[in-house]
Formats: C-alpha cells, sequence, structure tokens
DNA sequence: TTATGCTATGATAACGTTACCATGGTAACG
DNA sequence: CGTTACCATGGTAACGTTATCATAGCATAA
C-alpha cells in the first residue's frame, strides 16, 4: 500500500510537506504543490483516514442515528444532513435503531469507538442513558424531531402540539365529535406531544368526554390494529387521526376493511406526508406536514457551526414550522 | 480520555494483557480477564477503532453502496445485509448515490481512505470504474443486483430476463397484444435485462412488429413521463410493464390522468413490491418481486466467507428466484 | 531426568499520519 | 543595517492499539 511516505520520496520533499498538500494547510509553493500532486496521481495514493483520525483527533465523520430508515421522513432527513455535511467535507454514517434503546445504546458503543465527531441522534425513548453515555465521552450529540425531558442539549424538532392540534381544529370545524387519536409510543415525545395537542383542541371545544386515544408504535400494523379496536368499540369515531404516516396508512386499511369511506362515511388525518400516490385520488390525505428536508439541512448547520466555532453557547432548540395540507380525506361529518 | 494504558494501569497488567481481553485472543487466567474487565468499567473504557484499525489493517467495517436509499427493495437489502454483518460483528456503513456515477466513485474513495473491510456495491452503471479502482486498492467488492460486464467479480442479483419473461408472458396469456415496456437508464443491467426478457416473449409470441420499449429512470417521474408519451403515441398499449415499483407507480399516476382504469381499461404489472397499501383494493399489482432480505443476506454470507477465509476462489455468480405475483392489475384485454 | 507442549504474561516496535517546534530565506520597514 | 514579518520546508515525536517475539511456570510424556 503506498502510503505519504511514497510519494514524500517520489515527490522528494518530506512526509509533512505532502500532508500539507493534502489539507491545504500551511505555505506551499507552487512548484512543490505541483510535483505532490502529479506524485499523489502516479502511485494512486488514497490517504489512510485511521492514521489521519488518530494523530488529528478528527474523523470529518458525522452519524445520523435514527429510528426507522424505510420511513421517507427519515430518508429526507438523511438527504438535508447529507448535502449539508458533504459540502463541509463531512461524510455521513446512517444508523438504525428500529427504535428500539438496546440498539441505539449499541450504535453510540460503536460509534464512539469510530471517534465520529459528532452525532445526531432521533432518540428511540425519552431515556437520557445514550446521551449521557455519549456526553461523558465528550461526543458532542444533538437531538432531531424529538426531545428528553431534563437534558442540556441542542433539538432541532417540529411542534407536534400545534400540528395535532390545528389537524384536530379542522375536524371539529367540520363537525366531528368523536375523534379518536392513534399514536406512536408512549414515552416518545412525539407521540406525546400530538396527543397533548388533540386533547388541547378536544378539550376547548368541551369535547373531552369524547376523547379517545390509543399509544401504540409508529408502525403500518400499530396503526391497523388500534383502529380496528376503535372502531370496534362502543361508540366508535367518525374522525381518526394518525400521529405518523404509517400509523395512517394502517388505519386507512382497517377503514377499508371496514369497507368505510373516506371521506364519506369517516374522515382520516395524519402527520408527515409519503411520497407516493396512495390513492385513486392523490393527493388525498389531509395531512400536518413536517419540513423533513429542512430539518435534516438544519440540523446539520447547527451542529457544524458547533464543531466548527466550538463556542460552547447556551443550548438551542430550534422548532421548524409544521404546514397544514387539507384535502380530501377531511370531510364533513355523516349525519 | 481513558485508552488502553490506563485500564492496564488500574488492572495492574500490561496492555497488551488488556487488549487480549477485549479481543478474546490468547491465553487470559479467569482473574487477571476479572480484574481487567473491572477495570474497564470503573475507567468507562472505550477502544479506539482507529487505532485497532490502524494497527491491525481490520476494521471490522463493511459499506453498502446502493442507488436509491429512499426504495424500500434497497433498504430491504440493507437489513438483510445488517442482520447477518452485525451477527458477525461487523458494521455497515450506508451509502447512496443516487443513480450517479460520480457520486459513487466519491463515494469509494472515502471508503478506501476509511479502510472499510469491504464493499457490497450496487452500481449505478456498467462502467467498471469504482471497481478497478477498488480492485486495484485490494479492497474486496462483490456486486448486488446488477451485473457488470468483463469483471471477474462476484455477484448476487436475480434472474431479471426470465422474471421480465414471465411477467409478459402473463399478459400475453390474457390476450395482450401491444404491450409497452418502461425500464431505467439504458446501460443498466438490470434495465437492460428486463428489456431482454420482454423481447424474449413478445418474439416468441411473435409480436415483435408491437414491441414499445422506452429507457429512462428507475424513478416514478420518469415511469410517468414515459407512460404519458406511450399513450400518446398512434397505437397505444393495452399493457404496461413498469421495470422497477417506482416506474410502475409512475405508470400509475399517467393511467389515473387518463382516466384509464386498472384493469379494465389497461393492465399493467412491474417489478418489485411495495410495502404499502397503494390502492383501495390492495394487494393489487401483478409483479415479479424479487427477495430483497434474502438478497442481502446472501451478499453478506458470500462476503463474509470471502473475508474469513481469502481463498480466492474462482468469482460466483448467485442468482435468487424471482417470484410471480398474480394480482388484479393484469386482466384480459378489452376489446 | 530431559524433552515437549500448553498456559499466562510481557517488552518492543510498528501501523500512517499530523501537531509542534525549528530553521532558513527573502522582502519590507524604520 | 538590524529588526520584523512572512514564506517554505523539515525533524521529531506522538496518537492508541496490536503483531511479533520472548519468557517462564507447570504438567505430562518419553
Amino acid at each position: 500500500m503506498t502510503t505519504i511516505n511514497d510519494v514524500a520520496k517520489q515527490a522528494g520533499v518530506a512526509p509533512i510537506t505532502v500532508s500539507r498538500v493534502i489539507n491545504n494547510s500551511g505555505y506551499i509553493s507552487k512548484e512543490t504543490r505541483c510535483r505532490v500532486e502529479q506524485a499523489i496521481s502516479a502511485l494512486g495514493y488514497v490517504p489512510n483516514a485511521l492514521a489521519r483520525g488518530l494523530r488529528s483527533k478528527r474523523t470529518n465523520t458525522l452519524a445520523l442515528v435514527m429510528t426507522d430508515i424505510t420511513n421517507p421522513f427519515f430518508t429526507n432527513i438523511a438527504r438535508g444532513v447529507e448535502d449539508v455535511a458533504s459540502e463541509s467535507g463531512f461524510s455521513v454514517i446512517y444508523c438504525n435503531t428500529d427504535e428500539s434503546e438496546t440498539e441505539e445504546f449499541k450504535y453510540a458503543q460503536i460509534l464512539a469507538q469510530k471517534k465520529v465527531d459528532g452525532i445526531i441522534l432521533v432518540p428511540a425513548c425519552c431515556q437520557s442513558k445514550t446521551v449521557e453515555f455519549l456526553q461523558s465521552l465528550d461526543i458532542p450529540v444533538v437531538l432531531l424531531d424529538r426531545r428528553i425531558p431534563d437534558v442540556q442539549i441542542d433539538t432541532v424538532r417540529c411542534d407536534s402540539i400545534a400540528g395535532a392540534y390545528e389537524l384536530v381544529r379542522i375536524l371539529i370545524g367540520l363537525g366531528h365529535r368523536r375523534i379518536t387519536m392513534i399514536s406512536g409510543q408512549r414515552g416518545v415525545s412525539t407521540a406525546e406531544d400530538r396527543v397533548i395537542g388533540y386533547h388541547r383542541a378536544m378539550t376547548e371545544a368541551g369535547l373531552e368526554e369524547n376523547e379517545q386515544v390509543y399509544f401504540g408504535s409508529f408502525t403500518q400494523d400499530s396503526g391497523y390494529e388500534l383502529a380496528q379496536k376503535a372502531l370496534a368499540s362502543p361508540n366508535p369515531p367518525t374522525a381518526f387521526v394518525g400521529a405518523n404516516n404509517f400509523i395512517t396508512i394502517g388505519i386507512m386499511k382497517a377503514l377499508r376493511n371496514s369497507k368505510l369511506r373516506v371521506p364519506e362515511d369517516i374522515s382520516l388525518v395524519g402527520f408527515d406526508d409519503l411520497p407516493l400516490p396512495l390513492f385513486i385520488d392523490e393527493p388525498f390525505l389531509t395531512v400536518a406536514v413536517q419540513p423533513a428536508y429542512e430539518m435534516g439541512k438544519k440540523v446539520a448547520e447547527l451542529f457544524l457551526n458547533r464543531l466548527v466555532s466550538k463556542v460552547s453557547e447556551d443550548c438551542q432548540e430550534v422548532i421548524l414550522p409544521i404546514e397544514i395540507i387539507q384535502r380530501k380525506s377531511s370531510g364533513p361529518v355523516k349525519i
């Protein structure tokens, strides 16, 4: 394998000079740079990132730890992160925890070993074990999409409470009274907050007694099952709110199963858009859309600024706006 | 930061002994191991993977370079790869090339620098530049999903020709004569092979004259546009074949646009399933399904075996079976 | 008894790079 | 003409780990 020494010999300079050329640091005369560059391409030299990182204590690598890599919401975030990071010469490692705290901690350990420069974390639960572990090792972490209580940490997310509130307001405005909320895992801030927003809207309209909330997980299957349960309850809802895109699809499945037409027989709204044309008359779902790509960009920018400037100002909580898109899936209540 | 030396001091042993404990190598007495383990957890020691890799020339890391991380087909593959790899103590780095040869080469360089132990590559095109670059650096590579001509290299893929042939046979069996194939990028083996399979079935049935083939890219937009074009042609088809899931969705969109009902007015079949309930009557599409998860597992197994045994036997080409699932989207031709 | 093999541990050096400090030349300034 | 500042380059050591070789005790075999 060719090393920096081989290149140095070939170019008739010291290894450190080659290093300067590669890193664009220090002073280098034009001719020397040229000779070195020729030697590099002649020998097909590829710098060893392990040695570089070991010595310099920087790897130019970020990690993005997310809970579900199959959800377009997160892959869009990933795109945003990557675009910003690669512009600054950082590469990104993607990790998928499948909403498991254990997996999350396993990745934290691996990433700590690999000495990534920082970690963007979508926490799988509300516990701070992972964050504390990383912070104890002085590895910068920022949270994305979800809060964790009682931890000093930068966070980029959307206002789930407001988003859910708006969605439910729309339904109430259409005359719905029995509205069922199907949410994600208990303890996950987005799942909890969206229920809070729901609760707020219901209370405000004097509908506390009609509240029906299910916690499950952010998956199609969970949404399906809980919707089935809700439909089988003594006083079934006239409208559903899904706490994310997969749950909403699960609900949709359940509605079809029961031969309920949307929006004629029942209304359905949810969080997060899907890039696929799901139904005959697309676009169809009334949704609260989080700006996933921008979230990714924003969190990467914030993070890289922190890494570069090293100023440890107070923690920031960046809250991006949610857009409500009203489409056909929400209609007036059936009398 | 705590190093192996700190641990060694704390435990009253030599650093190399700590190394043996961590790596489960060599001989260690029970008491020593115990003392070392206590020291490790007391100090919160995390091994430095950079130093390890630098010295040992192994990073226990694979890279999976794919062309579209937003496609469930590839994320399922990723799951398979990850499951097998992590069982063997390997971690996986995911890279997304967006079908761009330039991006692919950029990643190859980064991964070479990072000294990953091997790369699983879904090539963005039929050129062998990336592969040759990696092989020249002695970095093991295997191809996944797509072939590249004239290169000695392990490959795991499905028989696209046969899959497309079967799909078209179904349509012909239903009485269709004017069948349009909408494929992906020219030069990508899956795009080409699926056209070959189509061509074979058409020829066999004496329908060469009715052949209509479009090359584009494996995206929804491309599928949509080309389907529009096909529908606007003088003799529009009675059935479409989409060369992957996104193309098929794009075609579906175009059909809706033209108020064509599937399968009453026109038939639609395609490659690769989608995990989402796309239409009112799910499951709906007649498809040729590639076993994505198994492909990922298989390629990881093959690869890890190669890495461990180091035997450089002849290259293997593993071809996994495609399953044809006949559903509602293919119907008899309208008279 | 000596030889052999297994167990348990350690000393030393090396992996490939860059941080840090040093050196010398040349131009500009007062 | 001495001082200062900038430009260009290099020497040395260190980052944290493990490969390699060495040592020594002890049990078993010949």
